[in-house]
DNA sequence: ACTTGACCTTCCAGTTACTGGAACCTCTAG
DNA sequence: CTAGAGGTTCCAGTAACTGGAAGGTCAAGT
């Protein structure tokens, strides 16, 4: 347990940078830091472990208030209990997941036929503003 | 077009609030509109068509940035200029949906994966904080 | 001892695209 | 004349950082 390491070194271990490790614990997400003699944070093994906690769980994209809670549970509560809430929140999340890609793949379907009926239509070289300008159903629903 | 309304009329017209339509004219996606006497703002139906060529190209995905520019486009220039940039852009936001899409399809079998081990691992009543809890698999890469 | 350069600190501003709310003015109908 | 619906401005907050300024600290080299 001896071992402690600067921010930088800290966020190397935990593949973050020492800016969002600040952020990280001004947000809560990690208790205040030991401090040095000369006001330098110094983390431990177990501090690490955390922001490695952290950074797995942003990047299956649940928001920081629940990472929050979730690191919560895993170092003041059971094993047990966080991974209870951690199910519940996967599936959210995975439930998340699945609507945003059914609505870029509808995205995707209307960005590509807007393309082609771009590319076929013909052009003038009018400016839209005047209201009768036939070419612009771009504007219209 | 002598036809003018006031800020909730035009934004229905367009599908959006009064609230974003001031912040559109704010953040110059629209000219600033005419003002009654009163200081109301009024938009003509050309102001209606331009707010209407914003939401189209917001459902899109396009940033306020290129919206603005694709607005001047159309208001400004010709129609076939602003054809030609709209394809540029629809082009790198098709890209970027393609791109997003692909990482989320990740994401989502990383999720799944990540559940069913959850449902099937024993669990623990130890907290995380010790340095060997072996069922915090979570935390590990 | 001194300097250089790599760290560290705090604090403030900016990002994106709005949204909510406060405080206040105006218009219309009853 | 008053109520209510709509208009105005301005300020703050959202999510999750990132960039930058101004300044303190530490280890190594000269």
């Amino acid at each position: 347990m001896a071992e402690l390491v600067t921010i930088q070194k800290a966020a190397e271990l935990a593949g973050l940078t020492p800016k969002t490790v600040r952020f990280y614990e001004e947000a809560g997400l990690l208790p205040p830091a030991v401090r040095s003699d000369s006001g330098y944070r110094l983390f431990s093994s177990s501090d690490v472990r955390r922001l490695r906690l952290v950074r797995r769980a942003k990047i299956l994209g649940l928001p920081l208030a629940e990472i929050k809670e979730l690191a919560d549970l895993a170092f003041r509560e059971s094993c047990g209990s966080f991974e209870e809430r951690l199910q519940t929140l996967l599936a959210r999340r995975l439930a998340d997941v699945e609507r945003t890609i059914g609505e870029l793949v509808s995205l995707r379907a209307e960005l590509t036929a807007l393309r082609v009926s771009l590319a076929d239509g013909e052009r003038c070289d009018r400016t839209c503003n005047v209201d009768d300008c036939e070419h612009c159903r771009f504007i219209d629903d």
